[in-house]
DNA sequence: CATGAATGAGCCTTCATTCAT
DNA sequence: AATGAATGAAGGCTCATTCAT
């Protein structure tokens, strides 16, 4: 078989890289219970089964750890977005997949998630790390579906992408971290389908919206009051 | 008129109060510039022109501190929110005022909306706050126009409050996160008619969309209760 | 009447006076409870229904106020003592009511005997002060009232005062600390006839010993093991 | 013999077991120079000769450190007590001996008698620690040999074993208190044949009294057992 | 490589004390 | 005379980080 699947991923990798992983992981865990400050190098190296003195052999601050957590993961993501895409024609069926995949991802990595939407989202360093450079590129998937879109004519011509990225992906956030603080929705993927059923009206042309097939239950109301 | 302006407000106030207020604005620029742990009981005593112990006269830690900051401002939000939508009609107007009065807030308040949602949002603690409370009193009136609009036909009957709230608050505060953390956008008041714009979609009826010229039909010759 | 009694004592001190005496038993109050450190003068304040710059009316330092407390208490004492032992004849029952009067006195002024048995007895600095001065005082009673009975012959002639009122007063003391620390005994003044039963044997001349009031009950033992 | 004697006592220890008797050997030092609160952590490492922060290796908080100060030196005393207890009889000889191996025991560390009976003693929470445990392990010695002593017919039979132990205790500790605190007996050991001519008449049959030359009669050829 | 052990640096928090009213 | 209000000064404790083994 080819493709490597995520759980034998550790199995090819060097035995320093492999330790690498496991003091990202246990970072992870630690970071999104405790929150930056309030994790200890001790507790992580407990929690990765390594020593303090370790952690600093591979990584050269405890920000620096920090950072380096999403570089990896993103990087997976990345390839999954760009390995799904190649199979979905249409632009909105590819802006639905990017919210999917996204979102699943986010579900299957909550200690990931609580550590990026949680803490490193709102540190002002992190945007001048490889890890946040990561995170655009993936952004970059999600706007150029939307200029796709737009230049196929499947989406209106008026939008705004910017704007259009900042729902998608403010909504998804907020709802993200809704989930990882309130625990509401219990289920990530659940909310995945209505909120884009409301998402996607803002794509769509105007005259498309009553035969869209993501929109049929929408019967037409009668008035508006004065 | 005898009531005070907000221009004079401490005027009125004792000097304990005044003091507090000051160590709260002192709180809020440094916190939004260090962050929470980064800042210093030292440097906010400075900023206040107060001492540290005087910090504690008032606040009972630093933590308290932090959680105290937003109380008093989204009091203030909630009166200014209620006294603007009594004046309006029509749900998408009222939508319209809620999301240009709250933006309208974070801008005039960049330190204060700094703390908010770049620090405050993402504790957990902060959640059982009587900060907190306040800011869930706030988002009751977005509910409220919500569930109005739905009920008096104004809006598409198919939404779900949930996620159309999520939409408009998720969004609006990414678009403040960028603003906070990158400058983008310059303003954040140009922001709001695009993004209402095309966040309006959501509620509006199907067969309105074409054409409708937003928030020109619901605005009666007056629209301002006497 | 000529001698005022306790409950009147305040009755005809100056107003000045009379916060001064308010101030000291709120702080033998506070300080018994928490040592002296853990004290704060604001507690004593409220204690003494006063506010803390008004103790700093009458008293330079915290530990100024700490080491006042004994002075007027062991000035009564003294009175008391002086008062009862012109009343006594024979060095023995001397010593008795010493003791009794002493024991009375911590039992019927707790708080008093928590701050100068646990706090100030072994603070080097309070041998320097006017109150140490009132306890030498009374300590000299005590010497007073043994050498007679050398002198008299009723005590042991080659007994050395210095010792013997180090096991009065050690012995007195220790048992005192243990009721304040642990409430046992439950009775102060219980303790004092077995106390003094035991000493006293350490003054009489030998040869009284059988015929003494004191030892009637010891039958003479048999023999010692090799 | 193979065994390790007092003097290399610290030679066979593991180096962290020889720190932590180094801090709390510097924390006896100070703590008994300066008092509790007015000792500082900073203070005890310089005088120990490690960092303030390596004492928190050891010791979870400044009290539990003031609070294991006894704890080994106690064991050791318990040790020399009984070790020596074994060859000797005669319930008077043993009480001279226990009497005699406590101050001896003060007078060789003045810094950890100063700690015990100018801090410790009158410390409400010590009576809960391990140390305390120690402590009344020791005494029990004391309660032990008065009663052998009553029980075999050696004393009185109508003493009061717990005045007994208060007398000798508190006595003992008054004196050493006085030596600790203004310097005066000189040398206890020199007090300790003083103190105990007198206090073993408390214990005496009474027709033993007259001539009887204590600490002879009791002690057959070799009094040691081999 | 891996790590046990050690520490320098720093901050929150507390009060005794002062002073203007 | 009495006090509310303000603060300077200080110390316990915590960790990120280093380094010898």
């Amino acid at each position: 078989m080819q493709r490597e699947t995520v759980g034998d991923y550790m199995a090819g990798l060097e035995k320093s890289e492999a330790r690498k992983i496991k003091i990202l992981e246990g970072a992870a865990k630690v970071f999104s219970k405790k929150g930056f400050q309030d994790a200890t190098i001790s507790e992580i190296a407990k929690t990765s089964r390594t020593s303090e003195a370790s952690i600093y052999d591979y990584f050269t601050t405890k920000e620096n750890l920090l950072f380096s957590i999403p570089l990896e993961l993103m990087r997976q993501l990345y390839e999954v977005m760009e390995y799904h895409l190649k199979l979905i024609r249409g632009s909105i069926n590819r802006v639905y997949a990017v919210m999917n995949i996204q979102l699943l991802f986010y579900q299957e990595h909550p200690e990931f998630t609580a550590v990026l939407l949680l803490i490193l989202k709102h540190n002002r360093k992190f945007i001048d790390t490889e890890s946040h450079k990561e995170i655009r590129k993936n952004l970059r998937i999600f706007d150029q579906i939307i200029e796709e879109g737009i230049q196929s004519g499947e989406f209106r011509q008026n939008i705004n992408p910017y704007y259009v990225r900042s729902i998608f992906i403010g909504t998804m956030e907020h709802i993200v971290i809704n989930w990882l603080m309130v625990g509401n929705p219990k289920n990530l993927t659940d909310a995945s389908d209505q909120l884009f059923d409301m998402c996607v009206r803002l794509l769509q042309k105007d005259e498309k919206l009553p035969g869209c097939p993501l929109m049929t239950d929408h019967l037409p109301g009668s008035g508006i009051e004065g």
